[in-house]
DNA sequence: TAGTGGTCTAGACCACGGT
DNA sequence: CCGTGGTCTAGACCACTAC
């Protein structure tokens, strides 16, 4: 019923618009969750729109999470995933922007080290060989948020690195000062108890809670070329996702 | 060159045939960050595949970040983010059973309380009002992960929980149990300390480091109809993001 | 066997960016 | 102005599911 919907002469592509047609039909009950979707063709020939621009409007959906499609048997509402949740972490500098805080960097060291046991571990070189490391620590507001460590295979290249490590991220840094190259990376998150050393440079009293982002960065997926991590305040960060149903244009 | 590529024969679908090779093209470094990939046209003509197909192949790879469009200027190949996370974090059970760990939950607590000032304030209803709450111990591998505490606004309604505590997540729980149901939800996730009266339970020392995810449930997005947390052993828990160039068909 | 979603084609018009 | 990506169309074949 009431297929006088989509407004050929909007602004808003039609497959959008099918979209939102469609987004509040489930939000308002019509189509409940486990519901099927009418079939694509129904739906074009119910809308006046071909087959692909209601595949694309389904696609938006199913992006969002609303419905998922199973071939031979339909398009279901899906259950909103609110048990669910995606955290994001940004490079740094751009991280605090988004959180609308000024962002700035004090360089604590940069020389050249020899690994030791689990830095050799982690960068997969002798132990005692030697490693560049750079730590600094990060300021949000002026104020102490986190504490980085890195360290990467030396290459005895270029000179060494000087103030970029005003602005750069470690892929960056790696990429200017080494011949290869990262293409992948992997990171961990988890609590943990702040280091001795670390509690005075970050302001916190020793024992405090920190999170620990951990960072590999590899070439060509097989080797180390960078490792590190960063520490940051517990009573200071933390991480937030949200699942809500959207209205926003995009 | 060398356009002898597409197998019309494979089960793979030509637009991921040639997503693979544009994204092993990128990876050689035969396209570099910042440089353009052919127009859509060219690259239909070189493959022999139409503008959509070539299409939905850039749409692969720019959802994987490798490269992205620029409407009348063209499609350019992106720095790989290696400085960036995405963690998701899913529902217990299956987030347990995605880790090859097998869970369990015990009941420690289920039952009407009078709301805190804290509590109050999360659900936003008065202190001294009467809170449906319940607190689950969290196994995996027969070894306490987590210890989960969550209040609700109370609806006279159903009798109240039982075993279905035993698998259901929370908002599944309030669905079961309240007249207003969520449809919204936020969770942050922070590094804290153990609390005394937790350590016990979590089978960890006191002052331990512990992953706090907190959860907010909103019916509607106006009203919380649900809040508490998960409280992970900072030991045994953390979470892990990958950026790699995929070969993995799905 | 009939209906579904997944993929593909060979056209088309548009708004946009750079010339 | 031309080339770019963004969108749309009206067909088509396939594999899969359910009956």
């Amino acid at each position: 019923m009431a297929n006088d919907k989509i407004n050929r002469n909007s602004f808003i592509p039609p497959y959008f618009q099918l979209a939102q047609i469609l987004e509040q039909k489930i939000l308002s009950g019509e189509f409940k969750p486990g519901d099927s979707l009418p079939s694509e063709k129904d739906l074009g020939k119910e809308y006046n729109l071909s087959r692909m621009t209601v595949r694309k409007c389904l696609n938006v959906l199913a992006e969002r999470g609303l419905v998922s499609a199973h071939p031979g048997r339909g398009t279901f509402v899906s259950r909103p995933a609110l048990d669910r949740a995606v955290f994001t972490f940004e490079e740094y500098n751009k991280e605090m922007m988004r959180r609308g805080l000024t962002p700035d960097a004090q360089l604590i060291a940069v020389n050249v080290i020899k690994a030791t046991d689990e830095i050799g571990k982690k960068l997969m070189v002798e132990t005692n060989q030697r490693v560049l490391y750079y730590c600094r620590l990060l300021f949000a507001d002026n104020t102490p948020m986190a504490l980085e460590r890195k360290y990467m295979r030396f290459n005895k290249g270029r000179p060494i690195l000087e103030n970029e490590l005003q602005y750069k991220a470690f892929s960056e840094i790696i990429s200017a000062h080494n011949e290869v190259l990262p293409v992948s990376s992997r990171m961990l998150m988890r609590a943990s108890l702040v280091a001795d050393e670390d509690a005075s440079l970050l302001q916190v009293p020793p024992g405090s809670p920190v999170l620990c982002l951990e960072q590999f960065l590899y070439s060509n997926d097989e080797t180390v070329v960078g490792w590190g991590f960063f520490i940051f305040r517990g009573d200071r960060y933390s991480l937030v996702s949200e699942v809500r149903p959207l209205k926003g244009v995009e």
